[in-house]
DNA sequence: TCAAAAGTGTTTATAATACACCCATGG
DNA sequence: CCATGGGTGTATTATAAACACTTTTGA
Protein backbone atom coordinates (compact mmCIF):
# COMPACT_ATOMS: atom_id res chain seq x y z
CA UNK A 1 0.00 0.00 0.00
CA UNK A 2 1.26 3.37 -0.93
CA UNK A 3 -0.11 6.75 0.34
CA UNK A 4 0.78 9.93 -2.03
CA UNK A 5 -0.43 12.63 0.28
CA UNK A 6 -0.67 16.14 -1.01
CA UNK A 7 -0.93 19.23 0.26
CA UNK A 8 -0.40 23.36 -0.11
CA UNK A 9 2.50 25.12 1.96
CA UNK A 10 3.68 28.54 1.63
CA UNK A 11 1.98 28.31 -2.07
CA UNK A 12 3.69 25.09 -3.10
CA UNK A 13 2.37 21.88 -3.67
CA UNK A 14 4.13 19.57 -1.57
CA UNK A 15 3.52 15.55 -1.34
CA UNK A 16 4.87 13.09 0.95
CA UNK A 17 4.84 9.61 0.33
CA UNK A 18 5.04 6.82 2.87
CA UNK A 19 4.07 2.93 1.85
CA UNK A 20 2.33 0.61 4.89
CA UNK A 21 2.67 -3.11 5.23
CA UNK A 22 -0.01 -5.36 3.48
CA UNK A 23 -2.05 -5.89 6.43
CA UNK A 24 -5.39 -4.58 4.63
CA UNK A 25 -7.79 -4.57 7.45
CA UNK A 26 -8.03 -1.31 8.39
CA UNK A 27 -6.84 0.53 5.08
CA UNK A 28 -7.34 3.98 5.92
CA UNK A 29 -6.50 3.52 9.74
CA UNK A 30 -3.36 2.24 8.43
CA UNK A 31 -2.66 5.11 6.38
CA UNK A 32 -3.25 7.61 8.49
CA UNK A 33 -0.55 5.66 10.79
CA UNK A 34 1.78 5.57 8.42
CA UNK A 35 2.09 9.32 7.37
CA UNK A 36 1.78 10.33 10.70
CA UNK A 37 -0.56 13.12 10.04
CA UNK A 38 -4.28 12.88 12.51
CA UNK A 39 -6.43 13.72 10.19
CA UNK A 40 -6.18 13.61 6.57
CA UNK A 41 -9.04 15.50 5.58
CA UNK A 42 -9.73 13.39 2.16
CA UNK A 43 -8.71 9.97 0.89
CA UNK A 44 -9.46 8.55 -2.17
CA UNK A 45 -8.24 5.24 -4.03
CA UNK A 46 -5.55 6.21 -6.78
CA UNK A 47 -4.91 3.00 -8.61
CA UNK A 48 -3.40 -0.64 -7.99
CA UNK A 49 -0.36 -1.44 -10.23
CA UNK A 50 1.58 -4.06 -10.70
CA UNK A 51 5.45 -2.02 -9.50
CA UNK A 52 8.71 -2.49 -10.98
CA UNK A 53 9.97 -4.54 -8.28
CA UNK A 54 7.09 -6.96 -9.33
CA UNK A 55 5.06 -6.16 -6.37
CA UNK A 56 1.38 -5.32 -6.28
CA UNK A 57 0.02 -2.11 -4.85
CA UNK A 58 -2.92 0.06 -4.32
CA UNK A 59 -2.04 3.70 -4.28
CA UNK A 60 -4.49 6.23 -2.28
CA UNK A 61 -4.42 9.96 -2.94
CA UNK A 62 -4.29 11.64 0.54
CA UNK A 63 -5.50 15.32 1.28
CA UNK A 64 -4.07 17.27 4.44
CA UNK A 65 -4.82 20.99 4.86
CA UNK A 66 -2.70 23.79 4.82
CA UNK A 67 -0.38 23.87 8.41
CA UNK A 68 2.28 26.26 9.35
CA UNK A 69 4.72 23.11 10.42
CA UNK A 70 7.83 22.74 8.44
CA UNK A 71 8.10 18.89 7.83
CA UNK A 72 11.10 17.51 6.57
CA UNK A 73 9.47 14.52 5.36
CA UNK A 74 7.22 16.74 2.65
CA UNK A 75 8.84 17.72 -0.87
CA UNK A 76 7.85 19.72 -3.67
CA UNK A 77 5.14 18.20 -6.03
CA UNK A 78 5.92 19.42 -8.92
CA UNK A 79 9.92 18.16 -8.66
CA UNK A 80 10.84 14.40 -9.83
CA UNK A 81 14.79 14.21 -8.82
CA UNK A 82 15.69 11.29 -7.10
CA UNK A 83 11.86 9.54 -7.06
CA UNK A 84 11.91 5.98 -8.65
CA UNK A 85 9.60 5.72 -11.59
CA UNK A 86 6.73 4.55 -9.97
CA UNK A 87 6.92 7.66 -7.55
CA UNK A 88 6.75 9.55 -10.56
CA UNK A 89 3.78 7.91 -11.79
CA UNK A 90 1.77 7.67 -9.34
CA UNK A 91 2.48 11.89 -8.03
CA UNK A 92 1.38 12.78 -11.24
CA UNK A 93 -1.82 10.43 -11.61
CA UNK A 94 -2.25 12.32 -7.98
CA UNK A 95 -1.74 15.74 -9.28
CA UNK A 96 -3.96 15.35 -12.47
CA UNK A 97 -6.76 13.71 -10.23
CA UNK A 98 -6.36 16.44 -7.93
CA UNK A 99 -6.68 19.26 -10.66
CA UNK A 100 -9.50 17.88 -12.10
CA UNK A 101 -11.46 17.26 -9.24
CA UNK A 102 -10.98 20.73 -8.11
CA UNK A 103 -13.16 21.91 -11.09
CA UNK A 104 -16.63 19.94 -10.65
CA UNK A 105 -16.09 18.89 -6.57
CA UNK A 106 -15.98 20.71 -3.37
CA UNK A 107 -12.51 18.86 -2.49
CA UNK A 108 -10.94 21.86 -1.81
CA UNK A 109 -12.51 21.78 1.45
CA UNK A 110 -9.74 19.06 2.14
CA UNK A 111 -6.53 21.14 1.53
CA UNK A 112 -7.97 24.91 2.93
CA UNK A 113 -8.01 25.33 6.78
CA UNK A 114 -11.66 25.67 8.37
CA UNK A 115 -11.84 29.36 7.92
CA UNK A 116 -9.93 31.62 4.99
CA UNK A 117 -10.09 34.30 3.38
CA UNK A 118 -10.80 34.31 -0.15
CA UNK A 119 -7.19 35.25 -0.87
CA UNK A 120 -5.81 32.49 0.94
CA UNK A 121 -8.29 29.92 -0.77
CA UNK A 122 -6.94 31.39 -3.99
CA UNK A 123 -3.16 30.63 -2.88
CA UNK A 124 -3.99 27.38 -2.59
CA UNK A 125 -5.82 26.79 -5.84
CA UNK A 126 -3.01 28.51 -7.67
CA UNK A 127 -0.88 25.95 -5.99
CA UNK A 128 -2.95 22.63 -6.87
CA UNK A 129 -3.68 23.80 -10.23
CA UNK A 130 -0.44 24.77 -11.35
CA UNK A 131 -1.92 27.96 -12.96
CA UNK A 132 -3.34 31.55 -11.84
CA UNK A 133 -6.47 31.99 -10.82
CA UNK A 134 -8.73 35.21 -9.81
CA UNK A 135 -10.07 35.53 -6.19
CA UNK A 136 -13.23 37.50 -8.29
CA UNK A 137 -14.36 34.15 -10.26
CA UNK A 138 -13.08 32.04 -7.55
CA UNK A 139 -15.60 33.56 -5.01
CA UNK A 140 -18.55 33.67 -7.85
CA UNK A 141 -17.86 30.09 -9.23
CA UNK A 142 -17.72 28.28 -5.53
CA UNK A 143 -20.62 31.01 -4.29
CA UNK A 144 -22.83 29.99 -6.94
CA UNK A 145 -22.15 26.61 -6.64
CA UNK A 146 -23.05 26.43 -2.96
CA UNK A 147 -19.47 25.05 -1.90
CA UNK A 148 -18.76 27.59 0.27
CA UNK A 149 -20.68 29.90 2.70
CA UNK A 150 -19.99 33.06 4.41
CA UNK A 151 -19.05 33.33 8.17
CA UNK A 152 -18.96 36.13 10.82
CA UNK A 153 -16.28 37.89 10.92
CA UNK A 154 -13.77 39.85 9.24
CA UNK A 155 -10.07 39.53 9.08
CA UNK A 156 -8.15 42.50 10.24
CA UNK A 157 -5.67 43.79 7.40
CA UNK A 158 -1.49 43.75 8.07
CA UNK A 159 0.35 46.81 8.39
CA UNK A 160 0.65 47.48 5.04
CA UNK A 161 -3.08 48.07 5.49
CA UNK A 162 -6.10 46.95 2.36
CA UNK A 163 -9.84 46.28 3.45
CA UNK A 164 -10.71 43.42 5.89
CA UNK A 165 -11.52 40.25 4.35
CA UNK A 166 -14.91 38.34 4.90
CA UNK A 167 -14.44 35.24 6.18
CA UNK A 168 -15.70 31.90 4.35
CA UNK A 169 -15.64 27.83 4.97
CA UNK A 170 -16.35 24.95 2.88
CA UNK A 171 -20.12 24.40 3.63
CA UNK A 172 -19.49 20.56 3.12
CA UNK A 173 -16.22 18.50 4.75
CA UNK A 174 -16.89 15.51 2.99
CA UNK A 175 -16.51 15.06 -1.01
CA UNK A 176 -19.18 16.03 -3.30
CA UNK A 177 -19.35 16.42 -6.81
CA UNK A 178 -21.15 19.99 -7.80
CA UNK A 179 -21.07 19.68 -11.50
CA UNK A 180 -22.00 16.04 -12.76
CA UNK A 181 -22.44 16.87 -16.34
CA UNK A 182 -20.25 18.58 -18.07
CA UNK A 183 -22.39 18.24 -20.98
CA UNK A 184 -25.25 15.66 -21.72
CA UNK A 185 -27.28 16.80 -18.93
CA UNK A 186 -30.59 15.78 -18.32
CA UNK A 187 -33.61 17.23 -19.93
CA UNK A 188 -35.42 19.52 -17.57
CA UNK B 1 -10.29 -9.88 -9.39
CA UNK B 2 -13.54 -8.83 -10.15
CA UNK B 3 -14.54 -7.78 -13.74
CA UNK B 4 -17.95 -5.42 -14.21
CA UNK B 5 -18.74 -5.51 -17.91
CA UNK B 6 -21.31 -2.85 -19.36
CA UNK B 7 -22.68 -2.67 -22.66
CA UNK B 8 -26.07 -1.63 -24.80
CA UNK B 9 -28.10 -4.36 -26.19
CA UNK B 10 -31.21 -2.96 -27.51
CA UNK B 11 -31.88 -0.02 -26.12
CA UNK B 12 -30.92 -1.49 -22.56
CA UNK B 13 -27.91 -1.29 -20.40
CA UNK B 14 -26.56 -4.27 -19.44
CA UNK B 15 -23.91 -6.06 -16.88
CA UNK B 16 -22.08 -8.88 -17.18
CA UNK B 17 -20.26 -9.76 -13.59
CA UNK B 18 -17.13 -12.08 -13.74
CA UNK B 19 -14.38 -13.21 -10.96
CA UNK B 20 -10.65 -14.02 -11.78
CA UNK B 21 -8.48 -15.59 -9.54
CA UNK B 22 -5.35 -13.95 -7.65
CA UNK B 23 -2.85 -13.86 -10.64
CA UNK B 24 -2.29 -10.73 -11.10
CA UNK B 25 0.51 -10.95 -13.64
CA UNK B 26 -1.38 -10.30 -16.66
CA UNK B 27 -4.47 -8.29 -15.40
CA UNK B 28 -6.11 -7.27 -18.54
CA UNK B 29 -5.58 -11.09 -20.15
CA UNK B 30 -7.39 -12.77 -17.13
CA UNK B 31 -10.23 -10.30 -17.25
CA UNK B 32 -10.83 -10.63 -20.93
CA UNK B 33 -10.61 -14.21 -20.99
CA UNK B 34 -12.45 -14.46 -17.49
CA UNK B 35 -15.91 -12.37 -19.40
CA UNK B 36 -14.91 -14.22 -22.56
CA UNK B 37 -15.37 -11.46 -24.66
CA UNK B 38 -12.74 -11.65 -27.28
CA UNK B 39 -12.38 -7.38 -27.38
CA UNK B 40 -13.38 -5.49 -24.72
CA UNK B 41 -13.46 -2.03 -25.91
CA UNK B 42 -12.11 -0.30 -22.85
CA UNK B 43 -10.87 -1.62 -19.59
CA UNK B 44 -10.27 1.08 -16.36
CA UNK B 45 -9.94 0.25 -12.67
CA UNK B 46 -12.85 1.17 -10.57
CA UNK B 47 -11.97 0.15 -7.12
CA UNK B 48 -10.18 -2.01 -4.74
CA UNK B 49 -12.51 -2.97 -1.69
CA UNK B 50 -12.66 -5.02 1.01
CA UNK B 51 -15.77 -7.38 0.09
CA UNK B 52 -18.49 -8.90 3.13
CA UNK B 53 -16.76 -12.26 2.51
CA UNK B 54 -13.50 -10.72 3.84
CA UNK B 55 -11.68 -11.39 0.80
CA UNK B 56 -10.05 -8.34 -0.80
CA UNK B 57 -11.02 -7.44 -4.52
CA UNK B 58 -10.04 -5.31 -7.65
CA UNK B 59 -12.13 -4.40 -9.37
CA UNK B 60 -12.36 -3.28 -13.57
CA UNK B 61 -15.03 -1.90 -15.37
CA UNK B 62 -15.26 -3.04 -18.82
CA UNK B 63 -16.71 -1.46 -21.51
CA UNK B 64 -18.02 -3.90 -24.73
CA UNK B 65 -19.75 -2.91 -28.16
CA UNK B 66 -23.22 -2.99 -28.78
CA UNK B 67 -23.62 -6.45 -30.60
CA UNK B 68 -26.38 -8.26 -31.62
CA UNK B 69 -26.26 -12.20 -29.81
CA UNK B 70 -28.18 -12.77 -26.62
CA UNK B 71 -25.79 -13.65 -24.14
CA UNK B 72 -27.32 -15.25 -21.46
CA UNK B 73 -25.03 -14.29 -18.82
CA UNK B 74 -25.72 -10.51 -19.48
CA UNK B 75 -28.55 -8.94 -17.22
CA UNK B 76 -30.12 -5.53 -16.77
CA UNK B 77 -27.49 -3.13 -15.12
CA UNK B 78 -30.48 -1.34 -13.84
CA UNK B 79 -31.48 -4.15 -11.58
CA UNK B 80 -30.32 -5.71 -8.35
CA UNK B 81 -32.52 -8.73 -7.85
CA UNK B 82 -30.37 -11.48 -6.46
CA UNK B 83 -26.79 -9.93 -6.14
CA UNK B 84 -24.93 -9.82 -3.40
CA UNK B 85 -24.31 -6.47 -1.78
CA UNK B 86 -20.58 -5.75 -2.98
CA UNK B 87 -21.96 -6.52 -6.47
CA UNK B 88 -24.76 -3.85 -6.51
CA UNK B 89 -22.46 -1.65 -4.95
CA UNK B 90 -20.25 -2.18 -7.78
CA UNK B 91 -22.24 -1.99 -10.68
CA UNK B 92 -23.35 1.29 -9.05
CA UNK B 93 -20.09 2.72 -9.05
CA UNK B 94 -19.51 1.50 -12.29
CA UNK B 95 -22.83 3.09 -14.21
CA UNK B 96 -21.45 6.23 -12.01
CA UNK B 97 -18.34 6.34 -13.53
CA UNK B 98 -19.84 5.32 -16.85
CA UNK B 99 -22.02 7.86 -17.02
CA UNK B 100 -19.31 10.66 -15.95
CA UNK B 101 -16.87 9.67 -18.34
CA UNK B 102 -19.69 10.05 -21.45
CA UNK B 103 -20.03 13.46 -20.55
CA UNK B 104 -16.36 14.74 -20.55
CA UNK B 105 -14.68 11.98 -22.40
CA UNK B 106 -14.72 10.32 -25.81
CA UNK B 107 -15.48 6.99 -23.49
CA UNK B 108 -18.21 5.98 -26.19
CA UNK B 109 -15.91 4.97 -28.43
CA UNK B 110 -16.10 1.96 -26.41
CA UNK B 111 -19.80 1.52 -26.32
CA UNK B 112 -20.58 1.93 -30.16
CA UNK B 113 -19.73 -0.21 -33.31
CA UNK B 114 -16.95 1.39 -35.87
CA UNK B 115 -19.36 3.07 -38.01
CA UNK B 116 -22.88 4.09 -37.11
CA UNK B 117 -25.38 6.63 -37.32
CA UNK B 118 -26.55 9.23 -34.94
CA UNK B 119 -29.63 7.85 -34.61
CA UNK B 120 -27.82 4.83 -33.37
CA UNK B 121 -25.44 6.02 -30.94
CA UNK B 122 -28.14 8.53 -29.49
CA UNK B 123 -30.02 4.81 -28.29
CA UNK B 124 -26.32 4.06 -26.96
CA UNK B 125 -26.38 7.25 -24.87
CA UNK B 126 -29.77 7.07 -23.86
CA UNK B 127 -29.22 3.73 -22.62
CA UNK B 128 -26.13 4.07 -20.77
CA UNK B 129 -26.88 8.11 -19.38
CA UNK B 130 -30.81 6.95 -18.51
CA UNK B 131 -31.85 9.95 -19.58
CA UNK B 132 -33.39 11.29 -23.15
CA UNK B 133 -30.16 12.74 -25.09
CA UNK B 134 -31.36 15.03 -28.28
CA UNK B 135 -29.55 13.39 -31.73
CA UNK B 136 -28.95 17.16 -32.65
CA UNK B 137 -27.01 18.18 -29.75
CA UNK B 138 -25.06 15.02 -29.27
CA UNK B 139 -24.12 15.74 -32.70
CA UNK B 140 -23.02 19.34 -32.03
CA UNK B 141 -21.18 18.17 -28.73
CA UNK B 142 -19.30 15.63 -30.37
CA UNK B 143 -18.62 17.30 -33.59
CA UNK B 144 -17.13 20.69 -32.10
CA UNK B 145 -15.03 18.71 -29.38
CA UNK B 146 -13.57 16.51 -32.33
CA UNK B 147 -14.65 13.32 -30.84
CA UNK B 148 -16.66 12.16 -33.64
CA UNK B 149 -15.66 12.19 -37.30
CA UNK B 150 -18.02 11.66 -40.69
CA UNK B 151 -17.38 8.81 -43.08
CA UNK B 152 -17.85 7.87 -46.71
CA UNK B 153 -21.36 6.69 -46.71
CA UNK B 154 -25.11 6.83 -46.14
CA UNK B 155 -27.34 4.32 -44.24
CA UNK B 156 -30.16 3.70 -46.85
CA UNK B 157 -33.16 3.92 -45.03
CA UNK B 158 -35.92 0.75 -43.60
CA UNK B 159 -39.20 -0.06 -45.78
CA UNK B 160 -41.03 3.24 -43.76
CA UNK B 161 -38.76 5.45 -45.38
CA UNK B 162 -36.99 8.52 -44.22
CA UNK B 163 -33.96 10.48 -45.26
CA UNK B 164 -30.68 8.07 -45.50
CA UNK B 165 -28.35 8.49 -42.32
CA UNK B 166 -24.88 9.22 -42.47
CA UNK B 167 -22.12 7.51 -41.09
CA UNK B 168 -20.05 8.45 -38.31
CA UNK B 169 -17.32 7.47 -36.60
CA UNK B 170 -15.07 7.72 -33.22
CA UNK B 171 -11.76 9.85 -34.07
CA UNK B 172 -9.93 7.85 -31.46
CA UNK B 173 -10.45 3.95 -30.05
CA UNK B 174 -8.67 4.98 -26.95
CA UNK B 175 -9.77 7.03 -23.96
CA UNK B 176 -9.02 10.64 -24.25
CA UNK B 177 -10.87 13.41 -22.14
CA UNK B 178 -12.35 16.54 -23.90
CA UNK B 179 -13.09 18.30 -21.20
CA UNK B 180 -10.79 18.79 -18.41
CA UNK B 181 -11.84 21.83 -16.65
CA UNK B 182 -15.17 22.43 -16.07
CA UNK B 183 -14.38 25.46 -14.55
CA UNK B 184 -10.91 27.00 -13.20
CA UNK B 185 -9.90 27.03 -16.37
CA UNK B 186 -6.19 28.20 -17.27
CA UNK B 187 -6.13 31.91 -18.46
CA UNK B 188 -5.66 32.62 -22.05
C1' DT C 1 -4.53 61.50 1.03
C1' DC C 2 -2.53 57.72 -1.13
C1' DA C 3 -1.31 52.91 -1.80
C1' DA C 4 -2.78 48.36 -0.82
C1' DA C 5 -6.07 44.82 -0.53
C1' DA C 6 -10.81 43.36 -0.95
C1' DG C 7 -15.04 43.30 -3.06
C1' DT C 8 -18.98 44.45 -6.53
C1' DG C 9 -21.15 45.50 -11.09
C1' DT C 10 -21.16 44.77 -15.74
C1' DT C 11 -19.64 43.07 -20.07
C1' DT C 12 -18.02 39.49 -22.89
C1' DA C 13 -17.14 34.82 -24.35
C1' DT C 14 -18.26 30.19 -24.82
C1' DA C 15 -20.76 26.24 -25.02
C1' DA C 16 -24.67 23.70 -24.66
C1' DT C 17 -29.86 23.28 -24.98
C1' DA C 18 -34.25 24.17 -27.31
C1' DC C 19 -36.90 24.65 -31.10
C1' DA C 20 -38.45 25.72 -35.72
C1' DC C 21 -37.89 24.46 -40.09
C1' DC C 22 -36.04 22.10 -44.34
C1' DC C 23 -34.46 17.57 -46.86
C1' DA C 24 -34.76 12.83 -48.84
C1' DT C 25 -36.85 8.70 -49.04
C1' DG C 26 -40.63 4.73 -49.34
C1' DG C 27 -45.13 3.59 -50.05
C1' DC D 1 -48.24 13.61 -51.84
C1' DC D 2 -47.63 12.58 -47.27
C1' DA D 3 -45.73 10.30 -43.30
C1' DT D 4 -41.29 9.21 -41.47
C1' DG D 5 -36.84 9.72 -40.12
C1' DG D 6 -32.71 12.76 -40.77
C1' DG D 7 -30.42 17.15 -40.71
C1' DT D 8 -29.51 22.29 -40.41
C1' DG D 9 -30.14 27.18 -38.85
C1' DT D 10 -30.90 30.05 -35.29
C1' DA D 11 -32.44 31.64 -30.71
C1' DT D 12 -32.04 31.08 -25.96
C1' DT D 13 -29.90 29.98 -21.76
C1' DA D 14 -26.28 28.99 -18.56
C1' DT D 15 -21.94 29.60 -16.76
C1' DA D 16 -17.64 31.31 -16.30
C1' DA D 17 -13.88 34.72 -17.55
C1' DA D 18 -12.47 39.46 -18.01
C1' DC D 19 -12.30 43.93 -16.59
C1' DA D 20 -13.56 48.42 -14.73
C1' DC D 21 -14.69 50.43 -10.71
C1' DT D 22 -15.83 51.11 -5.66
C1' DT D 23 -14.89 50.20 -0.66
C1' DT D 24 -12.09 50.05 3.47
C1' DT D 25 -8.19 50.09 5.72
C1' DG D 26 -2.95 51.57 7.49
C1' DA D 27 0.47 54.74 7.42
Amino acid sequence: MIAVVLRVHEGRLEVLLASASRDEDALETALARAVDVASLAHVEQLETRVLESGGLATAYLGLARARGDHGTAWSDARQGEGRARDEVELVAAAQARLRAKLSYTNVGFALAPLRFTLSELREIYVAALGHDVSATNLQRVLLRRGVLERVEGLRSPGRTGGRPAALFRFAAQRLEVTDEFAALRPPR
